[in-house]
DNA sequence: GCCAACGTTGGC
DNA sequence: GCCAACGTTGGC
């Protein structure tokens, strides 16, 4: 079973508000590297939830997958913030999948902090600029990070 | 197809 | 608020 990391800007969706919901879509992915790796995902997949664009970036709990990969229907609402003028019911690039709560940490675990760890260079979410949302995670990240909480 | 301009992400 | 990284847009 593959693990995953997904950001979230806690203002939007914070692990807490995760755990208050149950559950939850996970929509509004705009890029299409990290859109395939949400089409990758499998229900019962877990991921380490992040908080990003905040005043403690970090991982701040586990969550899984409930339901794989459907058409984002945020991409179709004009209403919505990630309304996507070029997507169509019939043609809509954009996924979205449902999550489920799992764990909350105690303590969200820096960024600074993974970034210290050599079993983590090769983890996208540590290297200097990355934008990307989602990303695999290896049994020996997974393993690694685990062992911070 | 190239590439400059522009917009967004996200840490600091 | 600043700015590095980088994806997207659009002229040519």
């Amino acid at each position: 079973m593959p693990y995953w990391l997904m950001k979230s800007e806690p203002d939007e969706l914070s692990i807490h508000d995760l755990q208050r919901l149950g559950q939850t879509r996970w929509d509004g992915v705009r890029n299409y590297q990290a859109r395939n790796f949400l089409r990758g995902m499998q229900s019962g997949d877990l991921f380490f939830f992040y908080h990003s664009s905040c005043p403690e970036p970090g991982i701040a709990g586990i969550a899984s997958i409930s339901r794989a990969a459907y058409a984002d229907p945020t991409a179709l609402d004009p209403h919505s913030h990630y309304f996507a003028a070029k997507a169509s019911s019939e043609k809509n690039p954009w996924s979205a999948v449902d999550v489920a709560f799992v764990e909350a940490f105690s303590r969200i675990i820096p960024l600074a902090e993974l970034k210290t760890l050599n079993a983590l260079q090769e983890l996208p979410l540590v290297h200097k600029g990355s934008r990307l949302s989602v990303m695999p995670v290896s049994a020996e990240q997974w393993t690694t990070i685990l062992a911070l909480r």
